[in-house]
DNA sequence: AGGTATTCACATGAAACTATTCTCTGAGTTAGG
DNA sequence: TAACTCAGAGAATAGTTTCATGTGAATACCTGT
């Protein structure tokens, strides 16, 4: 055992390297510069940039999809305005409302907050407007500016309801000595419509729009990142054109593109290759919405694990089955695993959710007499389905 | 033939119920003064 | 005595069920040629 595994870290080693600096193709790696994004850049710095004097700069609302550089632009943009500011404190804070357990409630965006300003709270057990006072009081401490950044605002908000924007957004009148401005980012472009009109009106008092990048736009991304990360010369030609093609597919998504490239680099390295080929990064291209779909399906409550099941079992040879099927052959896999059957109304939302997840294909059709039902389908390459297919049948065993 | 009504097999909505998780209070405990 | 801990009440939430209503087109059934 310990011999094999020694053959595999000698053999690594004489492979010749393919990266250089792989953290220069991860999502938290912050590059020098952000190509097209000019822009957006200098906008932002306009509008934070009374901070600088110690004023209050206006509320800034961005958005645009993902992976069109929002939380690296406005961070980068965050931590160059505190470069510059020489007397004056700025402090730049970011949340991330989307990371479970870190701040999807009130309380826990509140202690997080908190916390970055090095006050610590116990992470149960105090009313939330004590919390808010005692924020208050700590913000307000010194003379300084907070930009507070708050990413995936509208995952906050649909969990928690608007209060909390309301609340931060009227702490300027609160606080004397210090200012605090609210940078909300979001990538549900109709947010900012549902949102009450009062919120609305003080938290976008500039907004910001992030297109999605085109395909040229994507290869130059690649090209600045790839050129630190993978070791001269390793690359083929055509497959940063590549990665870029297919992440363009996907509405710009230069994350997508920089997985693309990253996996389609490990993988070379794996199979000891020496270059990187476009076949590499078409079969990073399955390998990420294999881990993509394996990662959301075992996240999956039991039951919907089991609806997933039914699908597949029913789908078995066939290019598409409908509900009623699927719920036959669900009932059957309860029956047979102790689990309480659900309801068909809730198998039907079920589904509607694997479908939203982007699992599975669904479309309603109407068969005349032979009633209304939705046609399922799995969309997915025989290789994640195999995988997949695996993986269930280990949760039910 | 052309038009209307019926019917099927679920979809989709709303309300009600339930179990779990959060929030908050107050009593008990601890540690420092 | 202030600060902390913890149990339990009550509120909020998420997950489901129950009941009700909606849907689109094949088919059955008319109706007047």
């Amino acid at each position: 055992m310990t011999q094999k595994l020694q053959e595999i870290f000698t053999q690594f080693l004489e492979n010749k390297p393919i990266f250089a600096q792989r953290a220069a193709l991860t999502i938290s790696f912050t590059p020098e510069t952000i190509p097209h994004r000019e822009k957006q850049i200098a906008d932002l710095g306009r509008i934070l940039a009374p901070a600088l004097r110690g004023g209050k700069p206006s509320n800034v609302f961005i958005y645009g999809r993902t992976g069109t550089g929002k939380s690296l632009v406005s961070l980068f943009v965050c931590s160059e305005l505190k470069k510059a500011a020489k007397g004056n404190d700025i402090k730049p804070i970011y949340i991330n409302c989307k990371m479970k357990k870190v701040a999807d409630t009130e309380y826990r965006l509140l202690a997080g907050l908190l916390k970055e300003l090095g006050e610590d709270v116990p992470f149960t057990g105090l009313p939330t407007d004590q919390l808010y006072q005692t924020l208050f009081k700590k913000v307000d401490e010194k003379e300084q500016v907070v930009l507070l950044i708050i990413d995936e605002i509208d995952a906050l908000v649909a969990k928690t309801g608007d209060e909390i924007l309301y609340n931060l957004t009227r702490a300027n009148s609160e606080l004397k000595k210090a200012k605090l401005a609210l940078i909300g980012i979001t990538n549900d472009l109709g947010f900012i419509e549902r949102l009450d009109p009062r919120i609305k009106s003080s938290l976008s008092e500039e907004e910001l729009l992030f297109p999605p990048y085109n395909a040229v736009q994507l290869q130059d991304i690649l090209r600045q990142r790839a050129s630190l990360a993978f070791v001269p010369g390793v690359l083929e030609d055509g497959v940063i054109e590549k990665a870029a093609a297919l992440a363009a597919q996907e509405h710009g998504d230069a994350r997508r593109a920089l997985d693309l490239l990253r996996v389609a680099g490990e993988l070379a390295e794996r199979a000891a290759e020496a270059k990187v080929t476009i076949k590499h990064v078409d079969a990073a291209q399955d390998k990420i919405d294999q881990d993509r779909v394996l990662e959301i399906v075992k996240s999956q409550a039991r039951q919907s694990q089991a609806v997933l099941w039914a699908i597949i079992q029913a789908t078995e040879g066939k290019k598409a089955v409908e509900s009623g099927h699927v719920f036959d052959a669900y009932n059957k896999i309860c029956i047979a695993h102790g689990l309480k059957p659900l309801t068909q109304r809730r198998v039907s939302d079920l589904i509607a959710e694997l479908d939203l997840f982007g699992i599975i294909n669904t479309k309603v059709i109407s068969r005349g007499r032979g009633g209304r039902t939705r046609l399922i389908s799995t969309n997915l390459s025989s290789l994640t389905l195999t995988k997949l297919k695996n993986t269930l049948m280990e949760i039910f065993i």
